[in-house]
RNA sequence: GCUGAGGUGGCAGAGUGGUCAAAUGCGGCGGAUUGCUAAUCCGUUUCCCGAAAGGGAGCACGAGUUCAAAUCUCGUCCUCAGCGCCA
């Protein structure tokens, strides 16, 4: 598989690279792409350049230092010296400025996307995969969720808005505890699977975070500490996958399967309508996320599984559901290839996103330096990163799909050993 | 947060302006040898540019002094020990 960031691919793969991100249906990609082709060209020539005069450098510094030793007069080599230095640093300054305007035009490429990734232009043209799971007709009027979760005192959005603003929440008594209860079927399920547990810091350095995302979601999505050069994570995805930067791995090592549960942060600057409301669009919410590591020619493999594993999650929960296939035109930056499952919202009659699946082939792994040794070669990991559960949004379908005429909530099956035996969440 | 010590190759650990990509030991990989194993010996073990020959960079990171920096100066980060504060 390519990996984009490698200037050597593009390099040698212009034609080809070129060819797959007009795939995206933005132009803005190519004219991102074909200017860093240009400043490369410089960079290289002026590369030659100032390795030349560095070269000549450690010549006549050799000899100097000979001279010395000999007890020779030194004075006509180090008259040949002194300009060195000044000519030297003359174009490394612009080598420099070159560098530092490259690699983050390299870094704003999005990745390259696989060849099943279905070609279209926007959200409208995902494709979906399957369905799984019965739309059940009710006998009543579903209610809005964070309404059903006040009326029985299990959600608090009031109090959480007046101390903290819009997009903030507090979750009570049983509400709460089905937010733990989520969290810990997750982890055991995974846990099962191979995944290991991993609870990572909820806030990271650029340095790390550049690695793993967008640029622009510096702006966008990420909180920044004031006066620091921390920002609070906004997904476990992200702390997982940079903390094995600079890391290479044995072959036998592979694949690493984790299963990062974290709190998370969003700026989430985007709309907040009345279908919004809720357990939406979140400043701060608690997710589990698979994690993969593995071998370039297992990475495909492995995001079917991830699929399988957070689809088996949504039927344990008893929900309707589909898995879609994102097209060309929607795919984000990281991406090579992504699904999402959705679930059914019975009040609107509609599928909603609950679930993001990505792999991410060697991208994230080529900027962070991830890499493994295949024989005496090394080689980029891929990196996979799939929603297991988010819990707002998991709690939205939760309370949709199984509240009753009564105005309670049932609780799934095979949630009630991690609800302390409660079947229902009641008044 | 304060004080002190320190950060060198995959690991351990020398080196205090030019003889240092860096002794030595351990490990990894390749090869030789032994009937197998063990032992022994030889080579190899980072990144960038280049078709190659070759060249450049790299001793926590960044800047500076110098013809020349692991080595000198300044800043930053991190680790360890002690003190302070604290869930």
């Amino acid at each position: 598989m390519i990996c984009l960031i490698d200037p050597k691919v593009i390099r040698e793969n212009y034609a080809l690279v070129k060819k797959n991100l007009e795939m995206r249906r933005d132009s803005s990609i190519i004219k991102k792409l074909d200017n860093w082709v240009s400043q490369d060209k410089e960079w290289r020539i002026l590369k030659q350049e100032v390795d030349d005069l560095r070269a000549k450098r450690n010549t006549i510094t050799e000899e100097i230092k000979v001279a010395k030793a000999k007890g020779k007069d030194m004075k006509p080599l180090l008259e040949k010296a002194k300009s060195l230095p000044n000519e030297i640093k003359k174009k490394e300054v612009r080598l420099k400025e070159l560098e530092l305007e490259n690699r983050p035009l390299l870094m704003s490429i999005p990745n390259m996307l696989l060849d099943d990734v279905p070609y279209g232009k926007d959200g409208t043209e995902n494709v979906v995969v399957r369905k799984g799971g019965e739309i059940s007709k009710k006998d009543f009027e579903v209610v809005h969720h964070g309404q059903v979760a006040s009326k029985l005192g299990v959600a608090d959005f009031e109090r959480a808005v007046k101390i903290s603003g819009e997009g903030f929440y507090s979750l009570k008594g049983d509400l709460a505890l089905l937010n733990l209860a989520l969290v810990n079927f997750a982890v055991d399920l995974l846990g099962k699977k191979g995944f290991r547990l991993v609870i990572p810091p909820a806030m990271m350095t650029k340095k790390a975070y550049e690695g793993v995302t967008d640029l622009s979601d510096f702006e966008s999505v990420m909180y920044k500490i004031e006066g620091e050069d921390h920002y609070m994570i906004a997904t476990a995805e992200h702390p997982l996958t940079a903390m094995h930067m600079d890391e290479t791995f044995e072959e036998k090592d592979l694949p690493l399967l984790y299963v990062g549960y974290s709190t998370n942060f969003r700026k989430e600057s985007g709309r907040h309508g009345l279908e919004e409301r809720g357990l939406f669009r979140l400043h701060q919410f608690d997710k589990v996320e698979q994690i993969v590591f593995c071998k370039t020619e297992d990475s495909s493999k492995w995001h079917e599984e991830l699929v399988k594993n957070a689809e088996e999650f949504v039927k344990a929960m008893e929900l309707p559901y589909r898995v879609i296939k994102i097209c060309t035109g929607d795919i984000g930056t990281v991406a090579a290839k992504k699904y999402d499952i959705e679930c059914w919202s019975p009040r609107e009659q509609s599928y909603f996103e609950t679930h993001s699946l990505s792999n991410c082939t060697s991208y994230q792994a080529s900027r962070l330096n991830i890499k493994y040794r295949k024989g005496s070669e090394k080689e980029f990991v891929h990196t996979l990163n799939a929603t297991e559960v988010a819990i707002p949004r998991m709690l939205r379908a939760i309370i949709e799909n199984h509240q009753t005429k009564q105005g309670t909530i049932k609780i799934p099956k095979a949630l009630v050993p991690y609800m302390n035996g409660k079947t229902e969440i009641k008044a």
